[in-house]
DNA sequence: TTAGATGCAAACTATTTGCATTTTC
DNA sequence: GAAAATGCAAATAGTTTGCATCTAA
């Protein structure tokens, strides 16, 4: 799914709702789909950029908008803000470098299965759910040079 | 691993690095290990039935405290507060009933090997991961007598 | 023209920090 | 007795809300 895409999907859903295209808006969906995974903080300072005036409950409305139409994921991570994806708005597993902090979205083949499986097993109705892999991406490994986090670590314990 | 081990094994883990052993934090163990994946809010309200005047910092040093050692799990779910985990102190797979808003540890056997296997094709090396799957659990299915989240919403997208 | 959006500031929630007082070791 | 923990209050961070002003449709 490309940005360009993206961009006129979501301009579309927000005339077909009757919601008004102002130039705040369309630069704050500009940002969501070119930055990766962006904190509201980090679309605030780009959109700045272009019209410096806007305000940050602006950008968390529009966001929060978004969101709610369904075209913006919120991505929590613990510990500060909520990241956002507009190009794949629905749940999906990530790859998370602690290092650099990227954000990958990520194919885990078979995942859906196993977690279905899992929903029956318990006997429950299955609403949505969440996998993220926090692990040292290869740009950040060459950088370290050696491991930052030795075995007998957390990693043990990746899963039950 | 039943609540009254794992409160000695706290207990002998404090003793060790020399925390001292007030009758505040060894009631906050108990209420860690007596309530199911409490909150802060919810240790303190325990807490303060037998010690009316501990304060909400304290709890919240422990509670720290407890997760710098290894001996608590955080677990972020997004919109309010952290819970915590003083059984399985350690990542694990979790069942969430919105309603009711029950958490369960459950098991997802091969998940191990499906994340592990996904770190590989990334090259990345893991560190740490979390599987998390909401659902209506069985209670609250009967409680609602209809689906409360029709096909077609979030759930057909539950992952990649 | 007018309903809806913006921008700014105040309010809120969860959490952290600082420090005088109290307590464990 | 000394180092550490408590309890209280103030500070922080992220986010939400209220409202007068402005603007897209």
């Amino acid at each position: 799914m490309s940005a360009e895409l993206r961009l006129n999907q979501i301009i579309d859903k927000l005339k077909a709702r009757h919601f008004r295209l102002t130039p705040q808006r369309i630069a704050i969906v500009k940002a969501l789909l070119t930055l990766s995974h962006p904190t509201v903080q980090q679309i605030y300072t780009e959109v700045r950029s272009s019209f410096p005036t806007t305000g940050l409950g602006t950008v968390y409305k529009t966001v929060t908008l978004l969101n709610e139409l369904g075209e913006a994921f919120e991505l929590t991570l613990g510990g500060g803000s909520s990241h956002y994806d507009a190009i794949e708005p629905y749940p999906h597993p990530h790859f998370i470098c602690p290092q650099c902090g990227e954000i990958v979205n990520v194919e885990v083949p078979g995942l859906a299965e196993l977690l279905e499986r899992t929903g029956s097993t318990m006997n429950g109705w299955v609403i949505t759910s969440r996998v993220d892999i926090w692990a040292t991406c290869p740009r950040c490994q060459s950088a370290a040079g050696i491991r930052k986090y030795p075995e007998g670590g957390a990693m043990e314990q990746t899963s039950a």
